[in-house]
DNA sequence: CGCGTTTGACCCGCGC
DNA sequence: GCGCGGGTCAAACGCG
């Protein structure tokens, strides 16, 4: 992600108060662009008043770079905060995933396992497999919703003798995101299209919601752990909220060559085998909330859809650094304040 | 016949 | 301890 950021080597603040980051992001040159062709198309009136003009836009020229700076200042920041956040996901997924110390889960790395085979094995007291090296290789958080608890990186505290054993699960769910997706509400299956094969294992009715949930599990790979439950939102029959559990252990199937989209949920029959790719797991390849039924059929897309996300998400996240920054606010205000004195009617 | 879905039953955690 | 509700299992069923 942060490629883009090097990849803007000025970007040269437009101080548009108010609109989208992404937006403000977006478009930083032309307005700049625009006043010095205004200035270059009239260059006869030559007045006081555009000299006063033309020297209130080198100050605002010389505010521009300052705040350039600051903004670089900013990036360099995040991007070392980032590359921090990533050695310590490194470091954690090597002690924690692979270290034994991981109380839950375990169960995962068998094909089968979870709750009646739980009886079984604690009346045998062989212990249980070691877990599979967790992947953690890219923390698809892009499309997590602030609600959902993205609680794949809780730090990894140890069982404790005092700790109550419900904590350390807790801390060690998966990794949950929700997914909202638009959908034919005279559709009634339930099945969301993000690229992956799923297995429906089963189906309940729950108390707060009339419409059934359905639970699915990735089929693509056997041993991966990903869950996904799918069910429409209470509110709007035309969303289905698709919450997914767990990381994949593998790459993304490849998208079917014809009938594209058609068969990539796993909801048609002929699942076939693919082909295995063990490679680590890309981000999951989708998708903003609230997509239209629609689904990103092969790599490029995908690329794209991801560099968009990250780039909105960068932005997002800079707005906000930037936002949070006195001294950036201080100058913000310096900048406005001189302009809107400068536009006041009151000026001689 | 093999594979995936359906669906009722069972298990287990949690709150009271 | 008990009941409730969510999650999972596995036999039955359907389809190609």
């Amino acid at each position: 992600m942060d490629p883009w950021i090097s990849t803007q080597p000025s970007l040269s603040l437009d101080l548009r108060v108010g609109l989208p980051a992404t937006a403000a992001v977006a478009m930083v040159k032309p307005k700049v662009l625009v006043e010095e062709d205004f200035f270059h198309q009239q260059p006869l009136k030559k007045d006081p008043e555009v000299a006063a003009l033309e020297a209130e836009l080198k100050r605002m020229g010389a505010e521009n770079r300052q705040l350039s700076e600051m903004l670089a200042a900013v990036a360099a920041k995040y991007e070392a905060l980032q590359s921090q956040f990533s050695d310590m996901v490194t470091a954690s997924a090597n002690n924690g995933g692979g270290g034994g110390n991981n109380p839950s889960s375990t169960s995962e790395g068998g094909s089968v396992s979870p709750s009646r085979k739980r009886k079984s094995e604690s009346l045998d007291d062989s212990p249980p497999p070691p877990p599979p090296p967790h992947p953690h290789a890219a923390p698809h958080h892009m499309h997590v919703m602030p609600g959902a608890a993205a609680a794949g990186y809780a730090d990894q505290t140890e069982c404790t003798s005092g700790e109550p054993c419900k904590r350390i699960r807790e801390e060690c769910k998966p990794k949950i995101s929700k997914l909202y997706v638009h959908a034919d509400p005279s559709d009634l299956s339930l099945v969301v299209k993000d690229g992956y094969q799923w297995r429906k294992y089963g189906q309940k009715v729950t108390k707060d919601n009339p419409c059934p949930r359905a639970y699915f599990r990735c089929s693509f790979a056997p041993a991966c752990p990903v869950k996904k439950k799918v069910q429409r939102s209470a509110e709007d029959n035309t969303i289905l909220v698709a919450t997914y559990e767990g990381e994949h252990n593998h790459g993304q199937p490849p998208p079917p060559l014809q009938s594209a989209a058609q068969n990539s949920d796993g909801s048609g029959k002929s699942a076939g085998k693919p082909p295995h790719a063990p490679a680590a797991a890309p981000p999951a390849p989708v998708v903003p909330h609230r997509q239209h039924e629609r689904v990103v059929v092969n790599g490029e897309q995908q690329a794209a859809a991801a560099s968009e996300m990250i780039r909105r998400n960068l932005a997002e996240q800079m707005a906000m650094t930037l936002t949070r920054d006195p001294s950036f606010k201080a100058a913000l205000v310096t900048a406005l304040s001189g302009r809107i004195l400068e536009l006041s009617p009151t000026k001689d």
